[in-house]
DNA sequence: TTTCCTTGTTCATATTCAGTTTAAAAACAG
DNA sequence: CTGTTTTTAAACTGAATATGAACAAGGAAA
């Protein structure tokens, strides 16, 4: 769901980093150096980087000044065994948000991912609550008051994309490019008849709301009790 | 200038943290224990908090939990002598966005300082505060003392782009090229009509104005308080 | 295989409301 | 006082959206 790439030379490591994040609920993506890593930041929708600083071809720190020189604000963490605080300085200086020396605490490593994941406003749940309904994207559910209903796939990405970020206006392009393909063909009209399905099934709901911006898209807000 | 918040029991250390941000270039602010703290960020604009975990009467945690259920996102880093995994998980957990742990390198408190400022200000870089008054371009809504209201698409388009640059003048073609197509054929009596709306809208708003300059076109001011 | 059902998409029509225009009243400058 | 610019209220209009229904593509069941 949300994908992360992780730049690190070693292997054993980056089977490590691999399990922990999978483990963390997250999508790992996997680049042995500097190079491979821009590539896949222009292949894939990268949410986070992790990146280690010593690597063949295009170093951390290097890689992290391109990326910013470029005006690219992912999220990135620094996972090395340079420990000095020379080391750390020219990290920051170079523009990573966070920095960790190892052997790191592969808990730690998560709570940090989220807290940076949250931070650059990237919702990172599983589960929504609004009040009493509950959406469980694993299970592709919706819960209100212990009954559980399953959603059609669509339906339910659309719905938890809007309340994964409530009173945030999406355009029905962005929903297009996050729920259908990245630069889909389809009508965007399409996005109309689902918002309209949210809304018959969700009518007498009470915890939340889907509004129509004229203009712009859609948002969802939580209903005032 | 950007202004630190420092939530801290002992007033040695209080002296030491003011004296490493005053070197850095940032506004300190002091407070002694988490009530005091509430307290000034009401009074305060406060552009990030260094929170130590045990205070009297509010814990860091605590005040952490309560400013985060607020919808508060102010960048909080925790510093102190709680170094075990469970007392990071928490601090984590209750929403803070970096933690040290004492005796911390002070240079490398004024790199993560900067880190957590610069991405907070490429996730605001989308909002506009004026006094009480806060507009949210991604969500079209201006928000005053609480009360969230949507704008029309226009209507908050313009008000957006006069509150940008506060003073200045700009004449109705210019609005018109910015806020509706460049060249657009439409009347500039349109702009006047918005404009009037706005002022009906926020009558006694009291954080700002919107002038008219005879003969030239309008322009935003702030109110003195 | 055929049939039936679920899901996703397209289309045609009805409806709505943001944005525009209009026009009269008010404010202003000379 | 006079001509010009701005304010304000109200009516209008069309593009944007809602909605119902039909269609297509797949999967499951018979």
């Amino acid at each position: 769901m949300f994908q992360i790439l992780v730049v690190e030379d070693d292997k054993n490591t980056r089977r490590l980093m691999e399990a922990v994040l999978l483990s963390g609920g997250y999508q790992p993506i996997l680049a042995e150096d500097g190079v491979r890593a821009l590539k896949l930041l222009e292949q894939n929708k990268v949410d986070l980087i992790i990146v280690d600083i010593m690597l063949p071809k295009l170093d951390g720190y290097e890689l992290t000044r391109t990326l910013r020189n470029c005006g690219d604000t992912t999220p990135i963490l620094m996972v090395t065994a340079k420990e000095t605080q020379a080391d750390k300085r020219e990290g920051f200086l170079a523009g990573t948000d966070d920095y960790m020396v190892k052997p790191v605490d592969e808990e730690e490593m998560l709570w940090r991912i989220a807290a940076l994941l949250r931070r650059s406003k990237i919702a990172n749940e599983h589960r929504i609550t609004i009040g009493k309904t509950l959406l469980d994207y694993d299970c592709l559910t919706v819960t209100q008051e212990g009954r559980q209903e399953e959603l059609p796939k669509k339906e339910f990405l659309l719905l938890f994309h809007l309340l994964s970020n409530p009173n945030r206006i999406f355009t029905r392009r962005q929903l297009m490019d996050e729920i259908w393909d990245m630069g889909s063909e389809t009508d965007e009209r399409t996005v109309d008849v689902h918002i309209n399905r949210l809304r018959d099934r969700f009518r007498d709901n009470g915890d939340f709301e889907i509004i129509t911006v004229r203009g712009l898209g859609y948002k969802a807000v939580r209903c005032s009790p």
